[in-house]
DNA sequence: ACAAATAAAAATGTATACAAAAATCTATGC
DNA sequence: GCATAGATTTTTGTATACATTTTTATTTGT
């Protein structure tokens, strides 16, 4: 499971090009390791959707897309509403402790993207937990995941990752006021404007 | 992409066993192919859900939950909705004949059970391809997917098939009536009915 | 000059063999 | 009798070698 992270990294940080086919050879040279591993992780990336299919046979680390992301956050602020009210009522101290601890090490910097974009998907996921929706919860996790690619541009030139943070804080305060009602419409608010932002983004990138 | 399929339907057809790791080297004597096939096919079947991991290693046919299809089902109705508003207004013809044509094709018995999921899916496919929203129209792909998997319970014991496409039917006629509200609500009613049907079921099953 | 067919190459897919890790069994101490 | 530490066996993970497929280049005909 290390050579897949280590590709992951790579693709975010644009070490590896996009849209031409990767070769299992030159990949095995560049992480060290025969052709079979590397099979297996461009399997699980591709079904991931960390690659696409390249014709017939083969891969490519894919194009950004501002349709892909409007649709990302399209569902995650469906989903993850809908998952977020039906564990609301079922937050307790644990959760609100959990979600706590790691909003402050979100704060510390030091952190690769990839981390980052774990560590705030987890805070989610401590709270979303809650509602015990095993497959809602996975299908809202690859969500997230498929996210993470475009978190360079996210927390980059968007220069999110403040304000992000006081919004995590924000909704934490709601839950602790037991105000059901706008913690979810704050949630929706959260996941929408940051979609819109990124979508905004890619598209003035694209149309120059 | 043989092997998987195989894999696939001998999990539909219960013939491999559910909550006991599967060995690589019998499904490699089972299938008659080395393992290095069958790794790959374990990997694409894990990673789209219809087999789950077993410990630190391995993976394992897992067990039906009615948890899960209320999950999915309810994943699919807000989705899928969304997707279908959003196609709407581009269903022209073209669209609404390649689904005429599929419907007949439903209609043809001697349809395998996993090919019959496959067509209902390509019916509703047809239509939100329309919307023009590829990663959207792909996770509900996946959703469907995974439901195929609990297709054996909804078209064996409940019968659901004849009752299924006369919906179909219908849901062309409103499209054709240019009833957009109302072809909303009833695809919405298509969905959540089956769902509830099948959550139902499995949960007399599991409670016996 | 362009298109189609064919031959060469390069890439992916698969098999066999070996290494590492996990699970199981056994023996030993308390 | 039970738990734990160690050894044994089983299973998965990886490397190398070969087969098949796909892609690219070249040739040939119009």
């Amino acid at each position: 499971m290390n050579i897949k992270e280590a590709i992951k990294e790579d693709i975010l940080n644009n070490q590896l090009p996009r849209g031409v086919p990767l070769r299992q050879v030159e990949l095995s040279e560049r992480y060290k390791v025969s052709r079979i591993p590397i099979r297996d992780a461009l399997l699980s990336l591709k079904a991931e959707g960390w690659l696409s299919p390249h014709g017939k046979a083969g891969v490519m680390v894919p194009e950004f897309r501002w349709e892909e992301a409007e649709d990302l956050y399209l569902m995650r602020s469906r989903l993850e509403c809908l998952l977020f009210e039906m564990a609301f009522d079922h937050i307790g101290e644990t959760e609100l402790k959990a979600a706590r601890l790691i909003l402050s090490e979100l704060n510390q910097e030091s952190l690769s993207l990839i981390q980052y974009g774990e560590m705030n998907w987890h805070f989610h996921s401590v709270l979303y937990q809650a509602a015990n929706r095993v497959a809602l919860h996975q299908v809202v996790e690859g969500l997230n995941e498929k996210v993470i690619r475009y978190l360079g541009f996210q927390y980059g030139p968007l220069g999110y990752r403040v304000e992000s943070e006081q919004q995590h804080e924000e909704l934490l305060w709601l839950i602790e006021q037991n105000d059901k009602q706008g913690a979810l419409i704050f949630l929706q608010q959260h996941i929408e404007e940051a979609g819109k932002r990124l979508t905004e983004y890619l598209k003035s990138q694209s149309s120059q």
